[in-house]
Order: structure tokens, then C-alpha cells, then sequence
DNA sequence: TAGCATGTGCTAGTTTTTTAGCATCCCGGG
DNA sequence: CCCGGGATGCTAAAAAACTAGCACATGCTA
């Protein structure tokens, strides 16, 4: 699957992407629901079909309904988004990246969470040694 | 001018407005030449124009060309792009986020990108105090 | 078991996006 | 001064996206 996959959906379906990766899986109706100026129901699963017809989604059968959820793995999609951001925003630079992180999330981040991120560097250094 | 601007714009609207936030300003050769897929070259002008109507570019003039920059402030669209990508892909956990972004940018980071970025985490805690 | 609520599949049609091509303008060289 | 290259503006039309609505299936409940 192609890395910049996002890139080439259409703003409909690059919503409903963004939506379950948000929440993991979703239902039609939830889509329906957190979809800005919301269209009809029908919309929405005439393009979860067509999402899957081009392999970015896939379902599974939950009592009478489905549950969509992304083909690609969570974590693929993480770094994947990640790795996009940092070059298209960023220069190519994490360093400037975690700034921007930091900035956006001082007020919510705690004592404990920021000792985590600071083992996390560390792992990252060791590692590289 | 709305956080989520990115979100409504249509497929070429928005891998336009990607290329341009990636490289701060571009001319319409400059787009047609990096553009996946790529339309006619009038084609890109069309967007541009578009993009311009509807308030996301703005252009200077240069010798006979035009030169496209964000109408919204680098700084600002740096942030917004952030904080989507945490609540889309991290579950709102900079935390998340910060581990993926170590992560994907590990073979590239020196020590001393390393040593920065504690640093600005250490700023973080003190402001937080 | 009939009726209702909630699902899905599909098709046809509208709307938006995307595109090409032509007319025009401006600059620099011959 | 006249021409060619390289820009832009604009419009019409092709292509893609988006949408609505109907037909049918399933489970629940009165």
C-alpha cells in the first residue's frame, strides 16, 4: 500500500480515514454522526464501500451491521502520518517537531508525562549508541 | 480562518496547499514539477487561483511571475497540522506522539539533536511549574 | 406473525472538481 | 521595432466525487 495513501483520497474519504483512525472502528451511523456538515446516510456508505473497493478499509459483520476498521495497521499508520507532518510542516526536522509538539500540548502535560518523554529520548539515545 | 482548514479542501486543493506549506512559497512550474499524478500546467493555475478566492494563498509578484504563499502564518499552520495529527493518529496523547516521532526520525537524530530536544522538554517542566 | 426500526446493495443523477486550450500580456534579444 | 518564450486570465467541457432514494434483508416486539 502506498506510503502517501492519504494524499490521494478525496475529501470525503479523507475524512472518514481520519475519523476511524481516530476511534480504531466505526459503524456507518457513528461516520454519519462526527462528519462535518454531515450528508446523507446513504453518502456515507455509498464511500465506506468504495473505501473498501480501494483496500483502505475493511469490515467486519457485528450482529447486522458492520464495523469498519483500516487495513493497515495502527501503528504503520501512526509513523506513516507522523513522518508526513515532520516533512511537509517541519522541514524534515524532529527536532522543530517535538517544539511544536511541546507548545501545543503544555498546558495538558504533566510532571509524570513529561519524565516519560524525557526516558523516551534517553532510550533513543542509548540506542544509538 | 478555520483550524481545520485543511480538511475541506478538495484533493488537488489540499496536496497543493501541502507542497506550498512544505517549501513556504512556490510558482504554479514549481507545483506542476512536484505534483503526483500531474495535471496540465493550466490545470495547477486553475487551483492556485481557487486557492487564492478562497482565502488560503496569496501571491507577490515576481519579474513577470507569480510567487503562491499561505495567507496564514507558518508558525500557526505548524501547530493546527500538530495537534490534528495527535488527536487523529495518537488518541490526544503527545505522549503517543512523541514516541512515534522518535521512532520514525531514530537513524537520523545526532546527539546533539538529542541533547535539544531534552532541553526544550526541560524548559517545558519549568514553565509548567 | 405483522409491523417497525435499522441495516445493506445498487443505480441514476446532480454537483463539484479537474482539466485543456485559447486569448492576452510582458520582457529581452535580434 | 518585431518576435519568441514564458507568464496569466478565462471559459467550456470532461471526469470524478457526492448524493438521494428505492429495493431488500434482518431482528425485535406487540
Amino acid at each position: 500500500m502506498a506510503k502517501r495513501a492519504l494524499e490521494r483520497l478525496s475529501r470525503r474519504e479523507r475524512q472518514i480515514m481520519e475519523l476511524i483512525y481516530a476511534s480504531g472502528q466505526a459503524t456507518a451511523t457513528e461516520i454519519l454522526d462526527r462528519l462535518p456538515d454531515p450528508p446523507s446516510y446513504s453518502a456515507v456508505r455509498a464511500l465506506l464501500r468504495i473505501l473498501e473497493t480501494k483496500g483502505h478499509l475493511r469490515h467486519v459483520v457485528d450482529g447486522t451491521r458492520y464495523v469498519f476498521l483500516p487495513t493497515v495497521a495502527p501503528d504503520r499508520a501512526r509513523r506513516s502520518a507522523m513522518q508526513s507532518v515532520i516533512h511537509t510542516f517541519f522541514e524534515g526536522s524532529p527536532e522543530k517537531a517535538v517544539a511544536a509538539l511541546l507548545d501545543v500540548s503544555r498546558s495538558e502535560l504533566s510532571e509524570d508525562e513529561l519524565d516519560r518523554i524525557s526516558r523516551l529520548i534517553e532510550n533513543a539515545r542509548e540506542e544509538g549508541r
